[in-house]
RNA sequence: GAAUCCGUAGUUCAGUUGGUAGAACGUUGCAUUCACAUUGCAAAGGUCACAGGUUCGAGUCCUGUCGGAUUCACCA
């Protein structure tokens, strides 16, 4: 045995020990009870990060549970990741001085498509790296025909229950990505802007109304003027028309309870094409909807002399004619919050377009239920009120998406509309197969719908697709899944959803437990992210260190829920412990073999003392053991642990009994290797690696952790 | 603006029904032909952010203040 623990010299073999035994394939067995959880899906567009490494929770869940007796399933798929592949994938062909617009639809899908299956089979190397116990051999991708299959049935479902509808409504759009964005998908920032005054002539007599804007080119959009009805200065106002400048259009001043009366000059311009607010406005008022820019950026043909422009030239111009025309007030300096996109961080825009969205209301009541009475538990708890307010507010969810990398939307729209029910139902049908003719009106001239489905709605069904397409026999066993482990950065995004879609679909809770993690920090606190150069490699540690120490140091003081701060500190700290744990372990095993020889009544008295002792606070490690375990405190059980094995177990109680175990007496041997074991077993779903080479040492090489029960 | 979390040793953090402040790392001293120097033994180091309150007793419960973080909403 080597007086270090060299993890090079067993991560990987033991890696392929544990896939060759199929330890981790998923089977059904029926008299045990089942532990399933599904990994939140890693995007197979790029190399393995620190957040997969907070896999880690799962995989010691995983081995927890199998060490215990219970049917484990850990199974693993990778997501398509809709707009953050096609993004990757892009800069990629930039990099060729290409761009997608050089390729035909379907040529560009299977480009992406090989791109991610190269990805894929990097993804699930790396993660083996990690020690994790996934079922590698039944993996899930959304694309795979038989997911799409359920997508699409859960879609269809969505629209004959009535849940979803198609409307024109603003979108989050990017002009540069040319795709629009669900809300969540919008990053705002504080930027500083200016906001101008226009004075706005009124139709009949001298007067002007001036109205403050920090986006002038819209006014070319304008369609109403709106102040607060409480507002005596605009009182008179109110009814009255005002002409719109450069553009001449009549429009009407109106009353609103929501304007803010101290901002600006209390009198706002309303483009309801162009602003969230404005549409909502009005949405009340019965207003027009004049759309000015168009989904390219640049001024639509309604803007008149300005058509063609971009936003920002229009800008110009526009404020040049008032200026011209004296009426542009004062500007101010202004900081606001700007909507950018969280891809390529140009401004979003919001814009008018027609898309599928999901009535949320009907879904969410289901959740909220559910999750009211305790059929979905979550740790750390404080998480539960934030999931019920996050699944009150949630908003009708718009799904559709203008990229090609996704799952093509089972829409069809009839062009013919022959039959009154196709002409009621404006020539939309939703079909999980092409049909051969439009099933409303018998017509043959239809075509399917562009878009792609946003990528949260396959990942949002995920724990029900993927147990599915394993087989009903998989899914009966396994569904409802017992732990959903993830980040609480993507409750709103990605757990609340797959809880009203599975319990809509399939009438169950989709997991038993919510379990979430935080985010892993640097020394000072901050986040990691490439700008601030201050990532850590996952691949370069387990190089350095191995995969043990990464897991440990990612375990290591923590609280349940909360950020992890990884330092080199800590990880040489894991490396120390990794070490002394192999120590306690070829101590033990070098005395072995000593051949018992006559030990004096005397010592023998003592030592039974000790050993008795040494059983007694085992006994009280196990018991705290599996209470912290079920109970999800992960930090604590490695700290505990730590504590024990180093602290009392060989500080203690081997220093106390090392001559008697170098002196060959039997029943210290056998008490300290049995001890030792059991340290092992408990250390092993956290430390795996090294457990089990420690293990094989004292078992034989053939055998495994996993295999027996404690 | 609202909600949630946090403020404890030089540093990172534990502290689960309220009962004498803990660990790791770092620092300092000592030990060494010993399974391990990636070691062992020991020491120093804290007005538990601040101010009130409840209590026999508060790091812990309540209120407020200050400081930090996150999330949500709004900003014409």
């Amino acid at each position: 045995m080597e007086s270090k623990y060299t993890p090079a010299l067993f991560e990987q073999k033991l890696s392929s020990f544990w896939e060759s035994k199929g330890f981790f394939k998923g089977v059904v067995e029926k008299d045990k009870k089942p532990f399933c959880i599904i990994l939140p899906p890693p995007n197979a567009n790029a190399d393995l990060h620190l957040g997969h490494a907070m896999y880690v929770y799962e995989d010691i869940m995983i081995r927890y549970h199998k060490i215990i007796g219970d049917n484990t399933l850990w199974l693993y798929g990778t997501d398509h990741a809709g707009i953050e592949t096609q993004f990757v994938f892009e800069k990629h062909l930039k990099k060729e001085g290409k761009s997608r617009f050089d390729f035909e639809r379907n040529v560009l899908f299977q480009m992406i498509f090989d791109f991610v299956a190269q990805n894929k089979n990097n993804m699930k190397i790396q993660l083996q790296k990690l020690g994790f116990g996934l079922d590698y051999e039944n993996t899930k991708f959304p694309m795979d025909e038989n997911i799409v299959k359920i997508v699409y049935a859960t879609f269809k479902k969505l629209f004959d229950d009535g849940l979803t509808y198609r409307a024109k409504k603003l979108v989050n759009y990017c002009v540069n990505c040319g795709t629009s964005f669900s809300d969540l998908e919008v990053d705002y920032e504080e930027r500083e802007g200016t906001l101008w005054s226009i004075h706005y002539p009124l139709r009949d007599g001298n007067d002007t109304i001036t109205v403050a804007t920090t986006r002038p080119e819209t006014l070319l959009g304008d369609t109403a003027i709106v102040v607060n009805p409480k507002d005596r200065r605009y009182k008179k106002f109110i009814g009255k028309h005002a002409i719109v400048p450069l553009i001449g259009r009549e429009i009407q001043i109106i009353a609103d309870e929501s304007v803010d009366m101290k901002f600006g000059t209390g009198a706002v311009k309303v483009t309801p094409s162009h602003d969230h607010n404005d549409w909502e406005l009005g949405q009340r008022h019965s207003l027009l909807n004049i759309q000015v820019i168009g989904t390219d950026g640049k001024m639509t043909k309604e803007a008149g002399a300005y058509a063609g422009l971009s936003i920002s030239k229009a800008r110009e111009a526009v404020l040049l004619s008032l200026k011209e025309k004296g009426l542009l007030g004062e500007e101010k300096k202004h900081m606001h919050r700007v909507g950018r996109c969280y891809r390529c961080k140009r401004v979003i825009e919001p814009l008018p377009k027609e898309q599928w969205f999901i009535s949320i209301k009907p879904l969410a009541a289901k959740a909220i239920d559910a999750v009211k009475k305790g059929e979905v538990e979550i740790y750390p708890k404080r998480f539960k009120k934030e999931l019920i307010r996050i699944l009150d507010n949630f908003i009708d969810w718009n799904i559709s998406r203008q990229i090609v990398w996704g799952i093509q939307i089972p829409a069809y729209k009839c062009t013919e509309m022959r039959s009154n029910t196709c002409r009621e139902a404006k020539g939309w049908f939703v079909a999980p197969e092409k049909p051969s003719k439009c099933p409303l009106c018998q017509s043959l001239l239809f075509h399917q719908d562009e878009d792609t489905f946003d990528t949260w709605f396959s990942s949002g069904q995920w724990p029900f697709v993927t147990l599915q397409t394993s087989g009903s026999e998989m899914y009966n066993h396994f569904y409802p899944t017992a732990v959903m482990e993830t980040g609480h950065d993507i409750l709103r995004a990605w757990v609340a959803r797959m809880l009203m879609l599975g319990l809509h679909v399939t009438g169950k809770v989709p997991f038993k437990t919510i379990f979430l993690h935080g985010l892993v920090r640097d020394k000072k606190g901050q986040k990691m992210s490439k700008s601030k150069g201050n990532v850590v490699n996952p691949l370069e540690v387990i190089n350095t260190y191995g995969a043990d120490v990464l897991r440990a140091s990612l375990m290591f003081e923590t609280k349940e829920g909360s950020d992890v701060v990884l330092t080199d500190e800590k990880m040489i700290g894991m490396r120390n412990f990794g070490n002394k744990l192999w120590n306690i372990g070829r101590f033990i095993f070098m005395n072995r073999s000593v051949i018992s020889k006559d030990v004096s009544t005397s010592v023998e008295m003592t030592n039974n003392k000790t050993l008795e002792k040494l059983k007694k606070e085992l006994e009280d490690v196990k018991a705290a053991y599996k209470k912290n375990m079920d109970g999800y405190l992960f930090g604590q059980v490695l700290g505990d642990l730590h504590a024990f094995t180093w602290h009392r177990f060989a500080d203690v109680y081997i220093e106390e009994l090392k001559e008697k175990l170098k002196l060959g007496d039997s029943e210290v041997q056998m008490t300290l290797e049995k001890a030792f074991l059991e340290c092992i077993v408990m250390l092993h779903p956290f430390i795996p690696f090294e457990t089990e080479a420690l293990w094989q040492v004292f078992k034989g090489e053939n055998e495994s952790i996993l295999k027996q029960n404690v």
